[in-house]
DNA sequence: TGCCCCCTGCAG
DNA sequence: CTGCAGGGGGCA
């Protein structure tokens, strides 16, 4: 499920409450979505946690912990108990608003750290995974070294875009936009809006974009993955912050899971079609 | 460059 | 029941 935005809000809180904790124990409920051996962290500190792409690490004494969520992970933490009140989500059963109470039958992974505070690595699908690599490898990891460069950093230009689309001419835009070799951590939602608000169809090849198009979709780019993390990311079915909560992106979207409904431009229904095997949202009328 | 597949569960 | 879901590796 979860694209950048979603990746980077996760970043962002856990850092803060994780960061300086020793992990205490690792139990593994699902041996398939944990691979290396965790006796190798154990004990050790959280020096630091970092976002690649769609990928989050996390990194102690020499090793890293890397967690990719793909369709349907989640990482909550929960304090301690004992120490902090429990948040909301601790409270009941699991509905669309909350996440209830931890574990759950999707949780996979449990890290629990010196102070009794608590991180599940929930995945109802097991698509995700989470690999003890050691922190020299991981950056020469094929995982990370083919990604494309980070479309939120400065150095990410129109002019980069261009070039980096541009390897894959003959690819319509949108399904280019998710090649993460192109461009890292853009995923079916984003890539959708990027589109619309750059006004191209997302079928559109990238050898027929004018310099112009490239501009207006960095800008689509950049904003839409702003705009999300300005939201809380978008909570479609499985996506729940660190914390708990939900975001709210897909109530502002512009087509995303819109079909059918008016275009925020020009009132035309929005139109659902598969590209690539993906299903693919946009305005007939304002997108070119 | 385009399918099939990895899984589970929910909506239609 | 069938189809579909924030991803992406592997293979022809």
């Amino acid at each position: 499920m979860p694209e950048l935005p979603e990746v980077e809000i996760i970043r962002l809180g856990l850092s803060k409450k994780i960061t300086g904790l020793t992990i205490k124990k690792i139990e593994i409920l699902n041996q398939k979505s944990f691979q290396g051996d965790p006796s190798k962290v154990t004990g050790s500190k959280i020096i630091k946690v970092w976002r690649r792409a769609k990928m989050l690490g996390i990194d102690s004494t020499g090793m890293t912990l890397l967690f990719h969520l793909k369709m349907s992970g989640q990482i909550i933490f929960t304090p301690n108990p004992r120490i902090l009140s429990p948040k909301p989500f601790l409270g009941g059963h699991p509905t669309k608003d909350m996440l209830g109470e931890m574990p759950n039958k999707s949780t996979r992974v449990i890290f629990e750290f010196g102070d009794g505070s608590k991180l599940y690595f929930n995945d109802q699908r097991k698509f995700g995974w989470i690999r003890l690599v050691t922190s020299t490898e991981v950056t020469s990891h094929k995982l990370i070294s083919s990604l494309g460069p980070e479309p939120l950093e400065k150095t990410f230009t129109s002019e980069l875009l261009e070039s980096q689309l541009k390897r894959r001419k003959n690819t319509a835009v949108k399904v280019a936009l998710l090649d993460q070799q192109l461009i890292s951590g853009i995923g079916n939602i984003y890539a959708c809006e990027a589109c619309f608000i750059a006004g191209i169809n997302p079928q559109k090849l990238v050898k027929d974009l004018k310099t112009q198009e490239f501009q207006k979709l960095l800008i689509g780019i950049k904003e839409s993955l702003l705009k999300s993390i300005k939201y809380g990311g978008s909570s479609k079915q499985h996506y729940f912050n660190e914390s708990g909560e939900k975001g709210y992106f897909l109530e502002v979207a512009n087509v995303y899971a819109r079909k059918g409904e008016p275009c925020r431009n020009c009132q035309t229904p929005i139109v659902k079609i598969k590209l690539g095997s993906r299903g693919t949202y946009y305005c007939p009328k304002c997108q070119h």
